[in-house]
DNA sequence: GATGAATGAGCGTTCATTCAT
DNA sequence: AATGAATGAACGCTCATTCAT
């Protein structure tokens, strides 16, 4: 009796047309993205794409929805080695901030940001699938941390939200600019520096 | 020297096609916006394009180097109003950091991000153009100006150009998702939430 | 010898998948009806189709074929209620003229109709099948009985066959017309002035 | 000055692709019929047929809107050789009798009943355009012609339109079936038999 | 006997681009 | 300098048909 061994050690149909079908959409653009091509690269035929996900449109929202899924998984991993009463707090905002910066340099992370920021005008209901998915979910949870360490009286805050978001803002936001919108490597020297400048700066604000 | 020998005082034709071309794009995007929808809202005939701008890719290229250096005027100007040495200069801040969150929420200079995210990986060279022109001048700017306050004794900091990256990321980087990329508005009050804290976070750790 | 030894007192299939076939190539026409609707139509699945009928092509011949020989049956019958020596012979034309405007208005012969102007190109063969099993058993009957009447001295006429063909014509040319191809219904009163006038004309000329 | 030398010899584009598209049309039915194949066969590129026509259903609908044009000339030509006051009315009514069936015989009208049957469920207000313009103005010209007959007291006749249809209903009601929905020819003796007992059986009926 | 899943081929339509004028 | 007209190439999508189960 071998149940459930459907998918003879292959994986998934449908999930190898999503896989091919973000590769090609992050390479092109939903416009330029070409369904013939995705088929191709997922070595399917193009009917069968549409059995299984209904349509470029369809499929489009398909992409975002897992990616941004596999996207949350690995920020949230980020906080999970956040000890809540770490010895050095100095040294444990650090192993965040790296942590952060690993999830936005992620090539598949990049990529949905992209993706996203191209689309936002044609499917505007994708922002809101993704934003109660995958961000505020960090930033709830980088900010219980916080008022924990506030709490134990190891930093000075109002707003544990607040700090959490200008937490994430020093870290990140210089990224995009510096990577070309995830396209290029950051110098480590470079990162270190937004890295542990951006510690210190919220740590001199928040003792 | 008689300036001005375009065409007699209209217009030049290849700026209304510029213009026009660049709200086509900014409204569908690279690959969905169609020339012959470029030509009628500029007015004139699809060849015109072709002998004025070349074809569709030189097109794209020329209107995002020509709304990009429309960015640069206005956010160069926020900080031609930050006084040398201002009275108050938590006030002088917010009064910078405001103008900052306006430069960002302009319609062009949102379109603007939305069409590089989408087409960095197609146009690799456009990333260069921009932020050479665009980006770092502000900071350097702005870093000039935080140096000649810790020159006077009003802020302490090691690194003004630093200092300068922090202080725009604690304004912007949310505002980004908070709008939907540019698409929506943000209420009055988080806008005011962000540029107070974040100016007063930024002052905290710096004085 | 036990009849229906078909599937157990349920419709054969081969005979569901006819129906709704016919269903959806009068609805849609031939090229335009897709085996998969038929498919859903009939409540089999696709290759059940190809198994009992082998194919569109086929399936649509045996469409026709069906259709046709339903037809004929009611067709038939309108010649049976018309007595051999009726007391009203102008009576008697008119009931048979308001069967055969019956048998036209059928909504099933009106599809048959459309679908053989349509298809008669592509489906030469079709043609021979349903002439010699559909409209000349009718003539020849309804000749049969003129020619009674006119060896009963009631009607004046060399050839039935030809007049039999005439009566049909003064019935029928002109519904297809009136009713847009069998779309639309003919008003009661227009029904009524072709059939008393076509009989009246009818006698006129044989008496 | 050579003005209108336009299509310099050659047909207009335009009248090119309808002529085209009938034979297509005809040949294939509507849903069959591939803009490929009428392009090549009016030997232009696709989009020329979209930006003259407009698109597939467009074009159907030119095509019959113009083949249908093109038989009311043809018919109206049979009834103005109808002399006012002929010396003999059953020639001159066998006259008019082989012109409508001339009329019927014509390969194009005979293709655009077809095209009418077949797509009259898809195209419903093909029928009325066709109708107004087409079928009744003969009707009623012929109407005139034997009201005046009556008048003259070579008739014997209540209602002309009635008439007129009667006679039109026996020279062309078999013509469909005889000849195979006109894809076949019918034998010159065969159609004399109609012609002549049609005009006989009218004659006999109206004198 | 019946089906779920897959596909090669084809569809109507649109587009960036180029000539002849 | 500007255009109306034309096109080759490509696109998203659907279809009749088959095959492994």
């Amino acid at each position: 009796m071998h149940d459930g061994n459907r998918p003879r050690g292959r994986i998934d149909k449908r999930e190898m047309i999503v896989e091919a079908a973000f590769r090609v959409f992050a390479r092109e653009g939903y416009a330029q993205a070409s369904v013939d091509v995705i088929a191709a690269e997922a070595g399917v035929a193009k009917p069968t794409i549409y059995a299984h996900l209904g349509g470029k449109e369809q499929m489009f929202r398909e992409v975002i929805r897992s990616t941004a899924a596999r996207g949350i998984a690995k920020s949230s991993a980020v906080l999970t080695e956040l000890p809540a009463d770490p010895p050095d707090l100095r040294e444990a905002l650090i192993a965040v901030a790296w942590g952060l910066v690993g999830c936005f340099q992620d090539e598949r992370s990049a990529a949905l940001r992209r993706l996203l920021n191209a689309e936002i005008v044609r499917f505007p209901d994708l922002f809101d699938l993704i934003r109660a998915d995958a961000v505020d979910p960090f930033n709830e949870a980088l900010a219980g941390r916080l008022a924990r360490f506030a709490h134990a009286g190891r930093l000075t805050l109002d707003d544990p939200v607040r700090a959490a978001s200008q937490f994430v803002a020093l870290i990140t936001e210089e990224l995009p600019m510096l990577s070309a919108f995830g396209t290029r490597p950051i110098p480590r020297e470079k990162l270190e520096e937004i890295v542990v400048s951006g510690v210190d700066l919220f740590l001199r604000a928040m003792r």
